[in-house]
DNA sequence: TATTGTTATACTCTATAACTATA
DNA sequence: TATAGTTATAGAGTATAACAATA
């Protein structure tokens, strides 16, 4: 209404779906810039498959892309580039050939330390505004968002708290 | 832990920014399915411009992407999309010449009430599992993580109701 | 000199289809 | 036939630099 306050942009914030993709930006842009100096620069796939495999070595392309909601083009891509970075193994899984199954090389498993600690660093440096309860909240809401809309994504919680709801 | 439950996924989980991310996907997936059959199809910068304008008639291309968070450039290529589709007209405005006034055509008018039935039915889809507690404990969560992590974007909420978080 | 819009360029993400090799 | 991985391709998003017109 008022000119001198900027435009007016009720009709947007008013949907919960454009403040969360403004945010999910904002996230991205603060991500790209604490990784910039690293092997996993620009971009989400490339950091967050390190850390999966990290946590479950011998896991597939598919498995990982199943988590991160992406497809198997696109998994290909990623561990591509991890690949030729020196930082992760591909190799046919022995029991089912047509798997190959992903692993950290020793530089993989020397980096990755490093890398979570950016990770962790820069997620409670945008979360920090935030109070412990409504960090908890939003991670409840989140969760509870997901399971709806993501149901392939599986394990969502089994490895955390096992809370329901 | 347990290889049943598939994956060991907490790294990520335990991180608020990768589960506001997987959502943001999500969102966009499902809007990006809702408005397939229209012009302002794919992407989420062709139908914020249009709902923008529509309540900001005259604004500029920069303006609108300082609010929507995209450069010149992108703006360009967005107005382009909407202008060939008839949506949009863009003309000097005379007291400036260096600017670009933004309005809807008359078709432009009568596909936008179509758009934001679209745009709120979907949203409402989206967060129907949400309690209306939790909805505006979202909103203002995400508000007030906005307000931090872009601060260029004006008038975050002086258009609505006055509330400081 | 600064700003608005434009063009060109490049890199990434996303999605689809088709191919291979394995099962 | 179904699945895992690969390749090719195309469309959209994102970012930068350079330019013209205007202030």
């Amino acid at each position: 209404m008022d000119a001198r306050n900027g435009p007016d942009i009720s009709v947007l914030t008013d949907m919960l779906s454009f403040q969360l993709r403004m945010l999910s930006q904002a996230i991205n842009r603060a991500y790209d810039d604490a990784f910039s100096a690293t092997e996993a620069s620009s971009g989400t796939g490339k950091l967050t498959t390190l850390l999966l495999v990290s946590a479950n070595p011998g896991m597939s392309q598919s498995e990982a892309g199943r988590v991160l909601g992406k497809d198997r083009p696109a998994m290909v891509r990623i561990v591509d580039h991890l690949e030729r970075a020196g930082l992760l193994r591909r190799e046919p899984d022995p029991a089912e050939r047509r798997r190959h199954a992903l692993t950290l090389t020793p530089r993989g498993e020397a980096e990755i330390g490093r890398y979570m600690a950016i990770a962790k660093a820069y997620d409670g440096a945008f979360f920090s505004a935030l109070t412990e309860e409504e960090r908890r909240g939003l991670a409840r809401i989140a969760r509870k968002l997901r399971r709806i809309h993501q149901p392939e994504t599986l394990g969502l919680d089994s490895a955390t708290a096992n809370s329901r709801s």
